[in-house]
DNA sequence: GGTTTCAGTAAACAGTTGTGCGCCGAACGC
DNA sequence: GCGTTCGGCGCACAACTGTTTACTGAAACC
């Protein structure tokens, strides 16, 4: 935020094999996780010497937090605003699913990505996700605060909503892209799945009761 | 199943070893992703020459999907007991939030495993693994089916419903280790967020109906 | 136009890795 | 008791790893 990129020529060009190291470095966790994969790797994929990888970053740990931002951040701004859309749930639902749907579609390598790592073995990437998914529950929490449906819920209520929200919506992604590579059921069950929760938890939603106890049945 | 072991001395002792490869294997994988574990720094562990290893695993990857089905299996049992339990539902979501809390306190090994590689880098060991929970929740599923509240669900619908408890106990285990090793917020948290999300999909499921159409509120 | 900056290089470092080979020696079946 | 089985060992192999060092040459600055 403080030193935006200046637009010498050679800034332009570091700019340019920093995003080669980072697609380079996503390309590659397709088939592997981030710890297991090599700095030479890396460098030997962009064409690039071993030693110009400091250049650019600290470490591999160092450019798999580089990627948890861009990918999340891609993210964040589509359910953002298929959540803020007004219409009513089941409309609200089919959109929200369809956006997952087509986000999946436009950038499997970065869904890929945060769902493996999200529990992955570099501890600094794995802190980096568990942050941004928090935030990004938190977000949604205020969003569905705005529902008429959520008057006089509590604030724990609305963050485990949020968190439900959040948490669905990350397995669906990664349901999807299951899918996509064959490896599950195929996509369209995996929708109809995804539509079914999203309507047990709005159904759950409007029949909630912030006290404890259970309504008598 | 078919062959149980001989109680000669030495497949014994064969067994033992075995049982030192899987555990050390286990241990080694608190702090990174099996893909990037070394053969040699599991025979290391456990004291043997790395030649050894090729009596007892074909590869690294072999003892993964060893490692899947004995740590799913133990969280079968224990689930299983914990869902067939009859009480209202209130008493039911506790015994089984506490269950999962034991679970994971007396094995945290076994479910780190299960959530780091449910979608890590290593193929065998993820289909492995997805297979158990797909099994899992189709079990999950039939134990729901015999309740009052599933009369007139399609069978599509409880097998959503399966995933969904599947999904959220994997979920809320990986977040009682978190809180275990202070990575996130505190058990007692984590337990109450478990609990009501569970009791939103009580709710819903409550109000469930099976056709397509919500009601109009 | 001379000087400084700096992305990328080449080479060397000491480790590490997986895997194959032949051999031992104790427990085994008979 | 004897011949066989077989878990484990030592050793060698080629390949690979992350990191440091001193360097080059083109773009940037003034």
């Amino acid at each position: 935020m403080s030193s935006s990129t200046p637009h010498t020529q050679r800034d332009l060009q570091k700019a340019r094999t920093r995003r080669a190291l980072l697609d380079a470095g996503l390309a590659l966790l397709e088939e592997q996780s981030l710890s297991s994969i090599g700095l030479r790797e890396i460098t030997r994929a962009v064409g690039i010497s071993p030693a110009a990888f400091y250049r650019h970053f600290r470490d591999v740990a160092d450019l798999g937090v580089t990627l948890v931002e861009e990918s999340l951040g891609s993210l964040h701004t589509v359910i953002r605003a298929g959540l803020t859309e007004r219409s009513d749930d089941g409309e609200r639902i089919d959109h929200l699913v369809g956006a997952i749907a087509r986000f999946v579609r436009e950038h499997p390598e970065h869904i890929r990505f945060v769902v493996r790592e999200r529990h992955g073995g570099v501890a600094a990437v794995r802190t980096a996700i568990g942050a941004q998914l928090d935030r990004f529950a938190q977000e949604v929490a205020e969003v569905l605060a705005r529902d008429e449906v959520s008057r006089g819920w509590s604030p724990e209520d609305l963050r485990m909503l949020g968190e439900t929200y959040v948490d669905h919506m990350v397995m669906t992604a990664s349901a999807f892209l299951e899918a996509a590579q064959g490896e599950g059921p195929p996509e369209h069950v995996v929708a109809g799945t995804a539509r079914r929760q999203l309507r047990l938890i709005s159904l759950g939603r409007r029949h909630w009761t912030s006290d404890r106890a259970l309504p008598a049945s």
